[in-house]
DNA sequence: AGCACTTTGGACTTGCCGGTCCATTTCTGG
DNA sequence: CCAGAAATGGACCGGCAAGTCCAAAGTGCT
């Protein structure tokens, strides 16, 4: 059933996915029942069973890896060109905005809580989400290095990991403060410090 | 019922709080019913009512509280006095030490994403447990400035969010990867950017 | 058109779990 | 030792939500 055999069928399985990622983040996992993703994606209940044969916790994980897949492609194209400061600052921008705009709905966080424990799919889908990301950031930051912009002695293994937890951190602490704060500093000051690292040229 | 007129009352109330906490670490708050921490305290339904007239979630804010204590009592002395770099490097190593033993139970994201809906007292808990972290790793920054061993020029407001958030930002890595590694390399970052403000001087 | 397969509707079952209630026992103060 | 309050035990209730099932409608292929 993962991918239906009629093009209808998939169309409709992705309906459901979508509109119940929406219903997720509205309400949360804990208060979300079947029967408001039904209501959302005007389906029924043997459609949600028809397509997720072993019930909640498999559409759950679908919607998992459908935010997660988000996570990313959000942060597109900048993310993947990471190779001036200029482009630096744009993605950092783009990470604040989108991560305000989102305000206090955790689709991930605390999708993976609750399916996390049941099924071990919803933690190899965070993990390889946070793989690929700071990944693209040490990629980033080899760039910099190539460019002559950022000294070649730095760790960028370490870095980008540091970066990548400062983001998490921001963002989760955003979560239950409403405030962007945070995950402003741990931006600037991972990007201020690679900086540094440089010579002092090309401060834009 | 906050405080129970007996002796007895307060210390069944005390039990119930810490072995929910058990149960609630374990199990995560989804999969945790009233009957299991029934069975775990060795109380009776009854009880578990009479202490928290409101229900589990009154219960749940309660063990909230309980926990968010523990996070800032288990980092002192060290978090108390962050004055020198060696007192820096024990509470670095407090810090890691206890997530890392803590691995992937988390007490407190999963209870307030739970109860945070609900009740807006979830994350004023949570709210408020961040902002005394962050005055703490403040103090010790301007510590640090006072001995002369950091820029005066620091920017320590930012930089205490910055280190607050990854921190957050590790463990919460930590949940779903079962690695410490962003952790680690978040606090040390930090730390080793606090260094380099300063002049070379008093390196251990 | 006709057959097989997919998709859909929605009533029904079932078990769980939060919450109620009252009876009983244990404390405490005088 | 006694009254009144606090603490405890545990049976019971009611609702909700996940999951089942079968019949009906649509779809595509020959």
């Amino acid at each position: 059933m993962r991918d239906a055999p009629t093009a209808k069928g998939r169309a409709t399985r992705a309906r459901i996915v979508e509109g119940a990622a929406g219903v997720l983040r509205e309400q949360g996992v804990t208060f979300t029942t079947l029967d408001d993703i039904r209501a959302r994606t005007g389906t029924s209940k043997s459609q949600l069973f028809h397509y997720f044969p072993e019930g909640k916790d498999e559409l759950l994980l679908a919607v998992a890896q459908f935010e997660a897949d988000r996570v990313l492609a959000d942060q597109q194209p900048h993310l993947g060109c990471l190779d001036s400061w200029e482009s630096w600052r744009k993605w950092r921008d783009v990470v604040v905005e989108r991560y305000e705009r989102q305000g206090d709905q955790c689709p991930l966080g605390s999708l993976f809580l609750q399916v996390g424990r049941s099924r071990t799919g919803a933690r190899a889908i965070v993990a390889e989400l946070m793989r690929q990301w700071q990944a693209q950031l040490a990629d980033g930051m080899r760039a910099l290095q190539a460019g002559g912009l950022v000294s070649p002695a730095l760790d960028v293994e370490r870095a980008s990991a540091a970066l990548l937890a400062g983001i998490q951190g921001g963002v989760s602490i955003m979560m239950s403060t409403g405030d962007s704060t945070h995950l402003r500093a741990a931006l600037d000051d991972c990007i201020e410090r690679l900086r540094a690292s440089a010579g002092d040229r090309d401060r834009t």
